[in-house]
DNA sequence: CGTATGACGTGCA
DNA sequence: GTGCACGCCATAC
Protein backbone atom coordinates (compact mmCIF):
# COMPACT_ATOMS: atom_id res chain seq x y z
CA UNK A 1 0.00 0.00 0.00
CA UNK A 2 1.73 3.09 -1.24
CA UNK A 3 0.87 6.45 -0.30
CA UNK A 4 -1.52 7.64 -3.10
CA UNK A 5 -3.27 4.32 -2.34
CA UNK A 6 -4.16 5.58 0.35
CA UNK A 7 -4.73 9.04 -0.22
CA UNK A 8 -7.16 7.66 -2.99
CA UNK A 9 -8.79 5.31 0.02
CA UNK A 10 -9.16 8.47 2.65
CA UNK A 11 -10.90 10.18 -0.36
CA UNK A 12 -13.19 7.67 -1.25
CA UNK A 13 -14.20 7.76 2.64
CA UNK A 14 -15.46 11.41 1.83
CA UNK A 15 -19.47 11.67 2.43
CA UNK A 16 -21.73 13.58 -0.59
CA UNK A 17 -21.92 17.11 1.09
CA UNK A 18 -18.71 16.68 2.94
CA UNK A 19 -15.53 18.34 1.81
CA UNK A 20 -12.04 18.18 2.94
CA UNK A 21 -8.85 20.25 2.61
CA UNK A 22 -5.98 18.50 1.20
CA UNK A 23 -4.19 19.09 4.50
CA UNK A 24 -6.93 17.03 6.25
CA UNK A 25 -6.39 13.80 3.58
CA UNK A 26 -2.46 14.09 4.40
CA UNK A 27 -3.32 13.90 7.94
CA UNK A 28 -5.78 10.55 7.31
CA UNK A 29 -3.67 9.36 5.10
CA UNK A 30 -0.65 8.72 7.40
CA UNK A 31 1.18 12.06 6.19
CA UNK A 32 -0.18 15.37 7.51
CA UNK A 33 2.92 17.15 5.83
CA UNK A 34 2.67 15.48 2.63
CA UNK A 35 -0.67 17.85 1.69
CA UNK A 36 2.07 18.37 -1.42
CA UNK A 37 2.26 15.48 -2.13
CA UNK A 38 -1.78 14.70 -2.14
CA UNK A 39 -2.09 16.80 -4.65
CA UNK A 40 0.64 15.81 -7.17
CA UNK A 41 -0.52 12.33 -6.85
CA UNK A 42 -4.94 13.62 -7.24
CA UNK A 43 -3.03 15.84 -10.68
CA UNK A 44 -1.62 12.73 -12.08
CA UNK A 45 -4.33 10.22 -10.74
CA UNK A 46 -7.96 11.23 -10.48
CA UNK A 47 -9.40 8.09 -10.44
CA UNK A 48 -13.11 7.46 -11.23
CA UNK A 49 -13.55 5.97 -8.69
CA UNK A 50 -12.60 8.53 -6.25
CA UNK A 51 -14.77 12.08 -5.44
CA UNK A 52 -11.46 13.87 -6.13
CA UNK A 53 -13.84 16.99 -6.62
CA UNK A 54 -14.69 17.25 -2.79
CA UNK A 55 -11.43 17.34 -2.07
CA UNK A 56 -10.47 21.10 -1.39
CA UNK A 57 -8.03 24.10 -0.23
CA UNK A 58 -7.71 24.77 3.20
CA UNK A 59 -8.76 28.26 2.91
CA UNK A 60 -11.89 27.04 1.12
CA UNK A 61 -10.89 27.85 -2.10
CA UNK A 62 -11.88 24.88 -4.70
CA UNK A 63 -8.10 24.44 -5.57
CA UNK A 64 -8.09 23.10 -9.17
CA UNK A 65 -9.65 19.72 -10.89
CA UNK A 66 -8.44 18.28 -14.16
CA UNK A 67 -11.58 18.30 -16.27
CA UNK A 68 -12.26 21.88 -15.06
CA UNK A 69 -12.75 23.91 -12.26
CA UNK A 70 -16.47 25.12 -13.09
CA UNK A 71 -17.17 20.93 -13.07
CA UNK A 72 -16.03 20.53 -9.99
CA UNK A 73 -17.86 23.71 -8.16
CA UNK A 74 -21.42 22.49 -10.23
CA UNK A 75 -20.84 19.12 -8.30
CA UNK A 76 -19.88 20.93 -5.13
CA UNK A 77 -23.37 22.68 -5.15
CA UNK A 78 -25.35 19.70 -6.30
CA UNK A 79 -24.72 17.83 -3.56
CA UNK A 80 -25.10 20.75 -1.20
CA UNK A 81 -21.63 22.15 -0.35
CA UNK A 82 -21.88 25.74 0.83
CA UNK A 83 -19.84 27.52 -1.30
C1' DC B 1 20.73 8.49 -6.32
C1' DG B 2 19.82 13.48 -7.60
C1' DT B 3 16.85 16.82 -9.94
C1' DA B 4 12.47 18.57 -11.32
C1' DT B 5 7.44 18.92 -10.78
C1' DG B 6 2.74 19.79 -8.59
C1' DA B 7 -5.00 20.18 -7.67
C1' DC B 8 -0.77 23.17 -1.24
C1' DG B 9 -0.01 25.89 3.18
C1' DT B 10 1.81 29.55 5.91
C1' DG B 11 4.00 33.98 6.62
C1' DC B 12 4.85 38.66 5.45
C1' DA B 13 4.49 43.20 2.68
C1' DG C 1 -8.11 41.52 1.36
C1' DT C 2 -4.62 40.42 -2.24
C1' DG C 3 -0.15 38.98 -3.96
C1' DC C 4 4.55 37.02 -3.60
C1' DA C 5 8.18 33.99 -1.74
C1' DC C 6 9.62 30.00 0.81
C1' DG C 7 8.98 25.33 2.64
C1' DC C 8 7.05 20.98 2.40
C1' DC C 9 6.41 15.66 0.92
C1' DA C 10 5.83 11.90 -2.61
C1' DT C 11 6.36 10.55 -7.44
C1' DA C 12 8.47 10.51 -12.08
C1' DC C 13 12.55 10.75 -15.00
Amino acid sequence: MTFKERVLTVVRTIPAGMVMSYKEVALEAGSPRAYRAVGTIMANNHDPTVPCHRVIASDGSLGGYNRGIAFKKKLLEKEGVFL
